[in-house]
RNA sequence: GGGGAUGUGGCGAAAUGGCAGACGCGCAUGCCUUAGGAGCAUGUGCCGCAAGGCGUGUGGGUUCAAGUCCCACCAUCCCCA
């Protein structure tokens, strides 16, 4: 070319596809990132949601996940920390063994093919992860520990008393002498005497053991997925009743299943949020899941004396409680229902039965309600009122007790179901703001009433039927009965409803406050008005549409009608009833949870083995640690049986085991579900080929917990529930010294295709790694990951945005290696002003980085570089200043551009590697502005700015203000009201 | 129904209560070049010739000053029922 300087290799292009194949060979050849032992540096651990490697390979939406956390890396190695940044595959489950039976290959080989593509393009955008400590939850070297885990927890219970796991043995020893008398078992759970105990059969023991163990096996109604053929748990479940996974219509059955005690540490998981950095939307998903809910269990008694448990988080309202629901399961409803009520109940739970079954999702909220009355009656603990006792399928047996107290009033459900089977509702909760209202029907009342209302004070407002609606407070509710009674006709009545409530005849004011008062006043009513067949007040009221909408309501609030609560403030109230419960003997505070026990059974073979064998008599055999890893066997097929059997129970050399004592037992065919697998990797990073140990505790010590963990939000309740469970299972056992194992979360958002749509094969609209690499390189690539929009929110993919960040990489290959080459217009820019630049932009970059602000942090670099073109055209190029401007751009430029930062370093003639340099110190006076442009307002809007030097003092600048001569024309002749002086901002003249 | 998130130019977006639109994309004009999917320069919220006015989903409020704080609402998305 003629053009063509001297200086061949200077005038160069950027070339990525040559430098970046460079750099990689060679920081692989070196082992540059290498994670040492634990030493005496700082440590920092960042780590990725470990993905499940599938055949499509990964997109650029992946690495929106892959590329911050790497910039975060690079920084704390450049910074002195002692970087742990591994990656592994999450390999088990459902994905790679339908492929695999699919493709009639072993689910092994495809993980093994699959996750060499996820690392060959990982590496491709060039990542710094440490690949000797690459982990593979399929493999039996791994999953060993998985399944230690489990034996751990089955080994476990939970006390209590002391909030922690402790040993099953020390139970068994506890049962023995004292039975479950001390364990504080809530009052719903049957006890058990260490003589009830003592004369148990071993199958006797297992049953009450399995009721503690962290780790026990159960029969449960289960989510059955036709598709995938195996168990799923809840959370896997979507609202509409199909499968996560395979969008099946879930089915249910009962079967002998594995779960996992979460529920005892619902307590902590709900409070140990507190300790963590997490995203607060996430947070507060885990809170409504766990669903804590504080309340108390209440003793009702049969009138056959036998005692009801129902768990209620609204005791205050106690009083309002007029009717008990069972579950159609619950033991009692036999010992309760009456003989002529026998056959109506043995029909509501025949057709209950056969709903559940059947049922596909619930969608209770739709159904019409349903019930059935047993004939019996429970004494109310609170007030001694004998109230029916219901059945309905509302009231699930396997959700707190099975029973519950209807407090109608005060209970949107209980309301609809009183109002359906007359069963009184009685207010006991004032409502909060006393908006009360009273219908007046047409004809009920002589000529004057409303003027006399008006008078009054009272607001009126005739309705379109004739009738006159008043509204009032309950405050007023006896003032208003007494202006409204003289003008009421013989037989008609009013109410007060909503507050002060109360109903008005001509000749009588009665309270609606009981049952007895419901009763009287429906049968006046229905004396003076054979029309009336309603048999409740409320139903009445329920009948008039303008009453409507203040008949119930749910809000916390004074008891009324609540015997020695009535007039308490809400909050005391509760607490002050749940303490009487306490000493009657009839009650004892409790947390409730929403959340379940986590189901850990799947009836698949591409999973970790459960370590569990069983005798012929049905004892629960745990496999011994010595024997682990209880391995997959090598097989042909691996299709699920249509039984709901695992593949595994076909195969009967592995089924069947002797044990060295010479008993036969079999194994347990199926296999955990993968959140066992994702919920511990973490820790076996720190230590990842250790045969003898799940990991060395002091790298357990040295590293966890992690210091940033990173992936997308769609994981914010299961897997990050379940690693935090086993965490503190793990800690209880002291086997790690920490509570939470991740202590700073930030989730990634979704990059969609251009069409706005996701990114999946089925829409043709994935666009890979491999392709924009090809095209423009890693390093533009990795920028534009960075660039495209705040790193949390979901964005699409700009095809032309990465071109924009190779511009810039093309800039600043330039200006280090030719700055000298076609400048552009002189300038003015000082030495003093690029040494201000250069510490600012290393303010900017590092605050950035630490809070996930990526896209600022390229807009900085950017800044940085369009400085430097300035400072060419100013003729800096050359001088000191200038050479360190180059230097810290490039080390500041390494963590997201690492390639061709690498290669411009080795240019410029500095020491391999750039990522073995210093990150750069900001100094804060160099950083530091000497003249500001101040702005001076009138009112609130600008109207001139002024260069001054940054230390002007408040005085001189409201002289200048006021001496300024388009500020003065503002002002003309009006009087200056106030000056709000903001030094190295602003001067607002009010007038 | 409950909980959460998000609403700012043509687009992705910035912005401790203190100049709204940094940085980039796109677009326009010009320069350079044999050429351009290269580079350089200038411009680019809306109305207006200008002075100036208007402008961060809508409506209120607090404040000398609001994208930012408070209240009510609307829209979209996510989670739970």
């Amino acid at each position: 070319m003629s053009n063509e300087h001297s200086t061949q290799a200077a005038t160069e292009r950027y070339n990525p596809a040559v430098i970046e194949k460079k750099w990689q060979d060679r920081w692989a050849a070196d082992q540059l990132y290498r994670t040492s032992e634990a030493d005496k540096r700082p440590k920092y651990y960042i780590l990725d949601f470990y993905p499940y490697p599938s055949g499509d390979g990964l997109s650029v939406g992946h690495c929106r996940n892959y590329v911050p956390t790497d910039v975060i890396a690079r920084y704390y190695r450049m910074r002195g920390y002692n970087v742990l940044h591994p990656m592994g595959w999450d390999a088990f489950g459902l994905p790679a063994e339908n492929a695999a039976i699919k493709q009639k290959t072993n689910p092994a080989l495809l993980i093994q093919r699959f996750s060499a593509n996820y690392k060959r393009q990982m590496s491709l955008i060039g990542t710094s992860y440490d690949w000797q400590r690459e982990i593979n939850s399929s493999q039996p070297d791994y999953y060993q520990w998985t399944q230690w885990i489990f034996l751990r927890l089955y080994h476990s219970w939970y006390d209590r008393r002391v909030d922690s796991a402790r040993p099953i043995g020390e139970l068994v020893a506890e049962l023995a002498r004292h039975g479950t008398s001390q364990l504080q078992l809530p009052l719903s759970e049957t006890p058990i005497s260490a003589a009830d105990w003592q004369a148990m059969s071993a199958q006797q023991q297992q049953h009450v053991l399995g009721r503690f163990r962290l780790a026990y096996r159960s029969e449960a109604t289960v989510n059955w997925d036709p598709v995938d053929k195996t168990v799923i748990a809840n959370e896997e479940v979507q609202p509409d009743g199909t499968a996560w996974r395979s969008g099946a219509i879930v089915q249910r059955k009962v079967l002998q299943q594995w779960f996992f005690r979460i529920t005892a540490y619902a307590d902590r998981l709900h409070r140990d949020l507190d300790t963590v950095d997490w995203p607060e939307s996430i947070i507060a998903m885990q809170r409504n899941w766990i669903g804590r809910s504080q309340g108390a269990e209440v003793i009702f008694h049969t009138e056959q004396g036998s005692p009801i448990i129902v768990f209620t988080t609204r005791p205050d309202t106690l009083w309002g409680a007029t009717f008990l629901v069972l579950s159609p399961e619950h033991p009692l409803v036999a010992e309760v229902t009456t003989a002529d009520q026998q056959a109506a109940i043995d029909a509501y739970i025949a057709q209950a039965r056969e709903q559940s079954a059947s049922t596909s999702g619930d969608d209770t909220e739709e159904k019409e309600k349903t019930g059935v009355y047993t004939g019996g009656y429970a004494m109310n603990p609170v007030n001694g009122a004998r109230i029916p006792i219901w059945i309905a399928d509302y009231v699930l047996m396997g959700y707190g007790t099975g029973a519950i107290m209807a407090v109608p009033a005060h209970d949107e459900r209980d309301f609809a179901f009183a109002l359906k089977f007359d069963l009184p509702i009685i207010p006991v909760i004032a409502h909060p703001n006393d908006q009360a209202r009273s219908v007046l029907s047409a004809g009920s009342y002589t000529d004057g009433l409303e003027d006399a209302l008006q008078q009054a004070g009272y607001h009126t407002l005739p309705q379109p039927d004739g009738s006159l609606l008043v509204q009032l407070t309950g405050a007023q509710a006896n003032d208003y009965a007494l202006h409204v009674q003289p003008y009421l006709v013989a037989g008609a009545w009013t109410a007060v409803a909503g507050a002060g409530w109360q109903f008005i005849f001509a000749d009588a004011i009665i309270p609606f406050d009981s049952v007895a008062a419901d009763q009287a006043i429906i049968q006046r009513i229905r004396a003076n008005d054979p029309h009336v067949s309603q048999r409740t007040v409320m139903q009445l009221l329920h009948s008039i549409p303008a009453y409507q909408e203040v008949l119930y309501h749910s809000e916390y609030g004074v008891p009324i009608n609540s015997g020695p609560i009535s007039g308490l403030a809400g909050d005391q109230a509760l607490d002050r009833t749940i303490d009487w419960l306490e000493q009657q003997g009839t009650g004892q505070r409790r947390r409730n949870y929403r959340m379940r026990d986590w189901l850990i059974s799947r009836q698949r073979y591409w999973g970790t083995p459960i370590p569990i064998c069983y005798t012929a008599d049905g004892l629960e055999i745990p496999v011994d640690d010595a024997s682990l890893p209880v391995t997959l066997p090598d097989v042909e097929h691996y299709e699920p049986t249509d039984t709901g059997q695992s593949p595994l129970a076909l195969i009967d050399s592995w089924l069947h085991v002797t044990l060295p004592d010479g008993r036969k037992v079999t194994r347990e065919t199926d296999t955990m579900g993968t959140f066992a697998c994702s919920s511990w990797y973490y820790m076996r990073f720190t230590d990842p080929h250790n045969p003898e140990e799940l990991a060395v505790r002091e790298r357990l010590d040295y590293w966890l917990p992690v210091d940033m963990y990173v992936g997308g939000a769609e994981h914010a309740v299961m897997h990050l529930l379940y690693s935090r469970f086993w965490t503190k299972v793990l800690y209880d056992l002291g086997m790690v010294s920490f509570i939470e194992p991740f202590a700073r979360l930030r989730n990634q958002g979704l990059i969609l295709a251009g069409d706005g749509r996701k990114m999946s094969k089925s829409f043709h609209n994935v666009i890979t790694p491999d392709e924009v690499v090809a095209e423009h390189g890693a390093d533009s690539l990795r920028g534009y990951e960075c660039f495209i929009s705040d790193f949390e929110l979901a964005v699409p993919w700009n095809t032309q945005g990465v071109p924009g960040i190779r511009r810039w990489l093309d800039r600043v290959w330039r200006i280090t290696l030719t700055p000298q080459e076609s400048p552009g217009q002189p300038t003015e820019f000082t030495e003093r002003q690029l040494q201000r630049v250069i510490h600012q932009s290393i303010q900017r970059v590092e605050r950035d980085i630490l809070e996930c602000k990526f896209n600022t942090m390229i807009a900085a670099l950017m800044e940085f570089t369009n400085a430097l073109y300035r400072a060419r055209d100013a003729g800096l190029a050359g001088s000191a200043v200038w050479q360190q401007a180059i230097d810290v751009l490039l080390r500041l430029m390494a963590p997201v551009a690492p390639h061709i930062a690498e290669e411009l370093w080795e240019r410029l003639g500095q020491p391999y590697s750039i990522h073995l340099q210093p990150w750069p110190v900001a100094d804060t006076e160099l950083a530091a502005e000497d003249e500001v442009e101040v702005v001076l307002q009138i009112n609130g809007k600008v109207r001139d700015k002024v260069l001054v030097a940054a230390d002007t003092d408040e005085q001189t600048l409201e002289r200048m203000a006021l001496e300024n001569e388009r500020i003065r024309e503002w002002i003309g002749d009006k009087t200056i009201r106030r000056v709000i002086v903001v030094p190295g901002k602003l001067v607002n003249v009010v007038i």
